[in-house]
DNA sequence: TATATTACTGACCCCTCAGTCATTTATGCA
DNA sequence: TGCATAAATGACTGAGGGGTCAGTAATATA
């Protein structure tokens, strides 16, 4: 909408080639805010500087529209997270943390945090398009992360354990973190830090809550005291 | 004829206690499953066996049906915890325990565990409703936990830190996993077996990824090895 | 400047669905 | 048995919004 010449005497002017881009730009951003169904085409239109007619030049339906917008957004970024992972092969923990917040800064930090949210809420509703983002990008992610917790395991630095569960372990926190930023942090005064919460959970999943041993020393092994064997009585 | 009991002559019977109730539950049911804008009321009131007429003679719109739904699932559960923690005062790491499959139990693995799934997806929409829950059920289970936590960093049973990040971090991978099975969990081949992803979550935060004594010696000290400090260099 | 092309507009169409209400049916009571 | 009343129905309404297309204005070409 901006053209640098000077066109206030133009009603409008044709930019074929910026339209989609811009279609799509308006469109995440309203479908992360209001969600799929409250958002109105109009408005997508609207905000991109056009009318909805040529939204239909270029995207044939609402729901053609959010498709681009998923595909669009997220392809790119798993792209680049596989490349950051085969092009560093320092320790398991340190690629761990650069995965953590390499994707805060690209991903979480960015309006394209809202995707996520978004396909949660709507994949059941679209499962064509929960099942792509599924395969492309929450599945390639999982593998991305787990490959850095085997290598990890199998260099000792870190204990050998269930490492599909542990991958999911380890995600969750950071996609929560994401869904809770565009659902309840608006209601939530002490808003989360997210570099903080990061970093916790980068020493909460290497040390656990186990009390190091300069911290305190209460008569019991750590590793006794710390463990939650199953099924125990409340004492 | 006219036998109470024979209604199969009767087209309808007069149920005016139960049919909020199962309004209620046959809204929860939609909305759960397809979203709040796309759950029609003449489904809900085909599922609860009535006509939409009969819906609106308990609940004025659908936003008030919708609160109500909210209302009545959540607040008892909420209620129920805290006077879980209440009558109990084990160790900190059973009280952790006992809530984490209390509330998987009572929450996660019934029908209201699309609660969270919902108020998520729709807290934008109604602010209003979002505020609720908030105050109502997130914040009072983060204190809930948080008290547990605290209780375990005074007794020396945990390692002292932010109590109030590391309560968000325990509690994420537990909404993670309701949020889970009500979105992604039907593209997923392997589906998640939530038992042993909340024991393995109570492992992981209790003793981390750092290897166990007995497990391997690679010659570092195991505090060193697996702590992630702050922008290292990658190696 | 004249003509052809096409990006773009916006009024319009039509269906869906929240919400209404006149009517019908069940039930308590005399 | 009949009447009064409340519970339930389902056809109806109107607004909102996805999707269309005849027309308009910008640009390319000559």
């Amino acid at each position: 909408m901006m053209n640098p010449q000077v066109r206030q005497d133009r009603r409008w002017t044709r930019r074929k080639e910026a339209r989609p881009a811009e279609l799509m730009a308006a469109a995440l951003d309203l479908f992360v805010e209001r969600g799929y169904a409250a958002t109105r085409l109009d408005d997508v239109a609207a905000r991109a500087g056009v009318s909805k007619g040529t939204l239909y030049l270029y995207f044939s339906s609402k729901e053609e529209l959010f498709k681009a917008v998923i595909r669009s957004g997220i392809v790119p970024l798993i792209e680049r997270g596989e490349r950051l992972l085969e092009e560093n092969q320092g320790p398991a923990h340190e690629l761990m943390r650069q995965i953590v917040f390499a994707w805060w800064e690209s991903v979480g930090n960015t309006k394209l945090g809202g995707i996520p949210k978004l396909m949660f809420s709507e994949c059941r509703n679209f499962p064509e398009i929960g099942k792509f983002y599924y395969d492309e990008v929450i599945s390639r992610g999982h593998r991305l992360m787990q490959s850095v917790l085997e290598t990890g395991m199998k260099s000792g630095e870190f204990r050998s354990m269930d490492a599909n569960y542990a991958t999911r372990l380890i995600l969750a926190p950071m996609v929560y973190l994401l869904l809770w930023r565009h659902s309840f942090d608006f209601c939530d005064s002490k808003h989360i830090d997210a570099d903080r919460y990061l970093e916790q959970h980068l020493d909460m999943i290497s040390n656990g809550l186990a009390p190091r041993s300069r911290d305190q020393s209460n008569g019991e092994q750590p590793a006794k005291v710390i463990s939650m064997k199953k099924k125990g009585g409340i004492g």
